[in-house]
DNA sequence: GCGGGCACTGCAATCGATTGCAGATTTTTC
DNA sequence: GAAAAATCTGCAATCGATTGCAGTGCCCGC
């Protein structure tokens, strides 16, 4: 076991103890410091003598050493960090990511930088601009959206990335870098399945932020299999941004267009359906009773909110591991071919959604 | 503006293009490097002349120099980096706080550093001898947990720390370390205040877990509020973690114990709250109409929850901000005499609590 | 018994920036 | 106009670990 190096009697209170250095086991165990080096590296141990790295391990034991990431990181030109960007960790969707990545790179002996990007390329560019500075040894990118040159500044860092959750839009640099996403369009198509299944008809879509590739494939998706069952949007209106507040107002618009009204709506995302929530609060309507309401996540605790949610259950675990696992392989192997993994979700049926009222409540 | 450095053309598409290091510079610039360095060095910028300095900055600019804080860091000692320890991520109240820290140290230039302990020690103790060795300027635990050494193995370390959410016991060294806590016993009491006054007399507490501050100071908090009601509590009960599944067992277990009987309980915190929820919709018991219940932290959601819950507001922003400063704050002057702030918060009246009914429904 | 080969270990350069010190230049002052 | 002071700038060491190269010693085979 380790113990603490000893403390100078006569050191100041704030003073922080002076750590022990490679060479000071270097010193203290009679050996050069590169043979230290070569004894404490599990990747280098086998060109020492067994017998010396016994007692260099000994000594750096006692003495309490502790490599300095900082001056291997400057010679390696390895951080052993990776940074992660994320538009906003308040959206409970992250988290559950966050932590299967962190646990994963941990585990790697990695430490993961986070950073909010607020959804603000400019800050997004900033923090990156910030982790090349750090020299992290990769990103992975929960923020990206389609005109933000995040892939781009990365290449030219030289800096391996991953996306998680969003996507660049195919085409477009689609090759230069991974994704783990989910199957945005097969998932958005099981909610317009499972209402028709219902029996709606006139089925509306309130769709996330314009340039973001889940909004734009749920939104596809949406007309696709709507048009499979032979039926037309009843209507559509992309929220401003994945909130609660967009989505109130969102809805508040969609609820107000004169014309065809509908008995269902298909919501990109969770967070949204809380502001479809409060919006038809406000307007006296019943989430079910008079309009069904799907949304997509099944982030923690929409099983609880009144009522519950019929949402896309996403695998956030299986996301944060697989976009973790493909970014140790680029940064091992950087000529890899690059992967765009579709993560497939299911529909989880709860309360929101029930067969559609004769008369449309909505107009 | 920066432009991005001249491409090799014949660099292999893995390589990343050699970044410009002060050298660079200061060779194109026609100066030392020392110079350069002082010249771009916000700090030490006044010692170089003018004319010097624009020259420099401009073919720093040029080259697309970016100081790398790895080298910048090991002749310093400072990385420019924060730790930050939570015990889990995925409770919500914990994202808040922390986007506030993040962009508070942002805007300082920092970038932050974040872990999940999932509450175990051992965990802890590894994540916190990780970041020393990443030279982490200092540390915010919002993981700390009576018994756990991570306050005296940060001291050893002679990294900065400050507690957030969390706080010390009285004695037990609580002078050493600064913490941004929330009022809970005031908080509590609020809890019980209302719930005296809705009618109740028997009224349980469901705790945290035991050994950590929040626990301690909740629980006696309501036994402190309850006695100056000339009451008595009509159940005591730890959950074995803030979970929603200990909230379950633990409420489970609640309803379980013979004798007394309550009309009110008074949880620790919102996620053990579902978990309360969970139990007494599988016993048949129905939220405030049989038994009210209160919460804590007004986490994000639980508005949204049936029934909408009555809780304690906690300032999150504030909490997150404050520890930060005080952080910084003792960063630049280890001297600083230690702080230990309490939050006041709220009571906000929901859904889940109504006067109790005749007949208590629990035995 | 000698040379070749192998296995260790030490030497010294290196990563990129910072900084105490000293030298050089300019400015001030008498 | 010379001495003193102030202002810049360069030199070189330094932070702590890594690593290519060279050297030493040992073992083995012929």
């Amino acid at each position: 076991m380790s113990l603490p190096p000893p403390r100078d009697p006569d050191a100041l209170p704030g003073a922080s103890p002076p750590r022990a250095t490679i060479a000071d086991v270097a010193r203290e165990a009679g050996v050069h410091a590169s043979t230290v080096s070569r004894a404490l590296n599990p990747a280098t141990r086998g060109m020492v003598t067994e017998a010396v790295a016994l007692r260099v391990a000994a000594v750096a034991d006692r003495l309490g050493w502790r490599p300095s990431a900082v001056a291997a990181g400057l010679r390696t030109r390895k951080s052993r960090t990776i940074g992660i960007l994320v538009p906003d960790l308040i959206n409970p969707i992250f988290p559950p990511i966050l932590h299967a990545v962190e646990t994963l790179l941990a585990a790697q002996g990695y430490a993961t930088l986070v950073a909010n990007t607020d959804n603000d390329p400019a800050r997004e560019a900033l923090l990156i601009e910030r982790m090349a500075t750090h020299l992290v040894d990769g990103l992975m990118l929960a923020s990206a959206a389609a005109g933000t040159g995040a892939i781009s500044l990365c290449a030219r860092l030289g800096i391996p990335a991953v996306l998680i959750n969003r996507r660049m839009p195919e085409g477009a640099g689609c090759a230069a870098v991974s994704a783990v996403t989910n199957d945005d369009r097969h998932g958005i198509g099981l909610a317009v399945d499972h209402l028709v299944a219902l029996g709606h008809r006139r089925i509306a879509h309130l769709g996330g932020p314009e340039g973001v590739s889940t909004a734009t494939d749920r939104l596809q998706g949406f007309r696709d299999r709507l048009a499979q069952h032979g039926l037309e949007p009843a209507a559509l209106r992309p929220a401003q941004a994945y909130t609660r507040e967009a989505g109130r107002a969102a809805m508040q618009a969609l609820l107000a267009e004169p014309g065809k009204g509908f008995t269902a709506v298909a919501v990109a995302n969770d967070m949204l359906c809380l502001g479809v929530y409060d919006a038809m609060e406000a307007a006296g309507l019943r989430v079910a009773a008079d309009i069904s309401v799907t949304g997509f996540n099944d982030m923690p605790f929409v099983d609880r909110i009144h009522p519950a949610l019929t949402t896309i259950r996403i695998q956030h675990d299986a996301m944060g591991r697989q976009a973790a696992e493909i970014l140790l392989a680029e940064m091992a192997d950087p000529t890899r071919p690059r992967q765009n993994i579709r993560l497939v979700p299911e529909l989880v049926i709860r309360a929101s959604t029930a067969p559609p009222v004769q008369e449309p409540a909505c107009r």
